[in-house]
DNA sequence: TCCCTTTGGTTCATTATTCAAACCGATGTT
DNA sequence: AACATCGGTTTGAATAATGAACCAAAGGGA
C-alpha cells in the first residue's frame, strides 16, 4: 500500500447514495487519521479528483475523472477488451466463446472467438440473440432490467424443438439462472449446440451484455458444466472489471457455491 | 506538488492520439526519474487507474476511471454546476445570464439565472434557441461542430429587424465571433434585448454549449462590451471546467488578446 | 450562560519514502 | 560483435509523509 493507492481509495467512498463526504467521516470510512486524510484531499482536490462544496465544505467526485473516463472510452474500447478473455475462456474448454451487450431490450454480438482444437467447431453468427432461445438471453433476463422479461415473452420465437416457448418454460429457464448464477441453453437454439452464459456488468453497475461458450452437444457433456461455468464466471469477471464495472458480491458467492473457485490463478 | 498530485498528473499524458505510453517515454513526458515513475504506475496500476498491456509492457488508462465517471455525472449533475457561476455572473453583470447546452443541432437552455439590481429585467424564456438568431446560437457555429452552419442556413427564421436571416449576414456574425472569441447579438432575437455569449466545452474537448448574459440596449451598451466579455469567459472557464472539459489554449488566448485578463481574482 | 462535543484545519518530531545514478537482462540495429 | 534502448531493480543520502496532540469555530443541551 503506497500514498497513491491509499489516497486514490478514497475515492471509492463515493457512491450515487453518497455523493458528499466530510472530514471527519472521510476519516473513519477510510481508517486513516485527520491529518493524513485532510493532506490526501487536498492533494486530489488540487488535481480536480475531488472537489470542495464551498458551503459545506465537503467534498465530492471531481470533473477531472470525466475527461479520463473519455480518454478510456477512446483508446480502449469495449470490443478491444473482450478479445483476451474470450480467446483464454475459448482456449481452455476447447470451444466457441462469444460476448454480447445489451442494447435496449436487444442483444447484440460483440465479438466470438473459437480454438483450433477440435476439425468440427461451433459457428456462432446470430448478430441479433433471442432472448428466449440463448443462454446469453436466458442469463440477462435473469440479472438485468425487468423490462427484458416482458419483452422476451412478447417476441418468443421457436428454433428448435427445446426452445422455451411458453411463459412457463421461459420463467423455469430464468430461475434456473438465477439459482445457479449461470445459464445453460441445451439446442434451444440450434440442434446440437449446448451453451452456457454469464452476464457481463458495466459501471453503472447494471447487466450490460453475457459472455458464453457453446460447443456441440458430444462435447459439452452436463458433466463438464462446473469446468465449463468456472471459466465463464472467470471471464465474466475479467470483462466486467475492464468495462468499470463489478460483478455483484451475492453473484460471486453464488458463482462459488455452485461452482467452486473460478480457477483462481492469476488475475 | 506531493506524491499524490505528481502520480495523478502521469494520468493527463494519455490522450485519444497516445493511448499507450511506455515506461521510458513517461520519464520523458513526466521529468521524473524511473526509478520513480516506475512506482507512481505500479501503485496507479493496482488500484485499476492503469493498466499494463501484457504484450508491449506498456501502460493505458484503467478501467476504474469509467466508475467514478458514473459517480461523478449521478452525483453532480451538469445543471448542478452551472448554477454558481450563472449566478456569479448574473451579480457581476446586473443581467441575466443562462446555459444552453448543444443536442445535436438543437440548442436547449439548460438553466437561467437574474440579478435583483434592476426592476426591470430581462426574462430568457426559450426552450430551443434558435441559431442564427441569438448570440448562444452565433457562438456555437463559430466555435462547434461543422454540421451547425448549414443547419441553421436551412432554418433561419426572423425574429426582428436585425435578425440575421442571409447567409452573408450569418457568416459575418459568426466570423465576428471567431476574430472575437465571444458572440455579440444586438437585438437580433427580442427588441431591446443585447446579449454576449461564450462556448462551453466538455469532456470530449469539443463545444457543448453555450453561455450567455443578456441585458437592455440601454444598459448593456457597447462600452460596457469588454466587462461583460470578460465576466462570460470567466463563466465559461468554470463551466467547462467543472464539465470535465477544458477552454482550447488558442481561444484562452484569443479572449486575453480582445478583453484582457478575465477578472484573475480567483478559482 | 456555561459546558461539552464535533467540525475543519494545523503543528512538529519521528519515520518512511523518494531520488538519482548506476546496474541487469532482454531485444533489437548497425 | 558492438551499440542502443527497452522495462525493471538496487543503493544510501535527501526528502517527504505521518499521526498524536492542538486550535478555533460552530452548534446543542441544560
Amino acid at each position: 500500500m503506497t500514498v497513491i493507492s491509499k489516497a486514490l481509495t478514497l475515492l471509492d467512498q463515493f457512491s450515487e447514495t453518497q455523493p458528499e463526504i466530510g472530514l471527519s467521516e472521510f476519516c473513519r470510512l477510510s481508517g486513516h487519521d485527520k491529518a493524513t486524510t485532510y493532506r490526501y484531499l487536498t492533494s486530489l482536490e488540487s488535481v480536480g479528483f475531488v472537489e470542495k462544496n464551498p458551503t459545506s465544505k465537503a467534498y465530492r467526485m471531481g470533473p477531472i475523472v470525466l475527461r479520463l473516463a473519455q480518454v478510456r472510452e477512446q483508446t480502449v474500447p469495449r470490443k478491444n477488451t473482450v478479445i483476451e478473455p474470450l480467446d483464454q475462456l475459448a482456449e481452455k474448454i476447447g470451444e466457441t466463446a462469444h460476448a454480447t451487450v445489451l442494447s435496449g431490450d436487444r442483444l447484440i454480438t460483440l465479438a466470438n472467438r473459437d480454438t483450433r482444437r477440435y476439425s468440427t467447431r461451433v459457428v456462432v453468427d446470430i448478430s441479433d440473440f433471442p432472448l428466449n432461445a440463448t443462454a446469453s438471453g436466458i442469463v440477462c433476463i435473469a440479472f438485468g432490467p425487468e423490462t427484458l422479461m416482458p419483452s422476451a415473452l412478447e417476441t418468443m420465437r421457436r428454433f428448435t424443438s427445446t426452445t422455451p416457448t411458453t411463459a412457463k418454460a421461459l420463467h423455469q429457464a430464468v430461475d434456473f439462472a438465477k439459482a445457479k448464477g449461470v445459464a445453460i441453453a441445451d439446442q434451444t437454439y440450434e440442434e446440437g449446440v449446448r451453451s452456457i452464459a454469464a452476464p457481463l456488468f458495466d459501471q453503472s453497475g447494471h447487466v450490460a451484455g453475457a459472455v458464453a461458450i457453446a460447443g456441440l452437444v458430444g462435447r459439452m457433456t452436463p458433466d463438464r458444466d462446473p469446468e465449463a461455468a468456472r471459466a465463464v464466471t472467470m471471464a465474466s469477471l475479467q470483462i466486467s472489471e475492464s468495462w468499470g464495472g463489478k460483478v455483484p458480491d451475492a453473484l460471486q458467492d453464488l458463482w462459488k457455491r455452485n461452482w467452486g473457485n473460478p480457477s483462481s490463478s492469476h488475475i
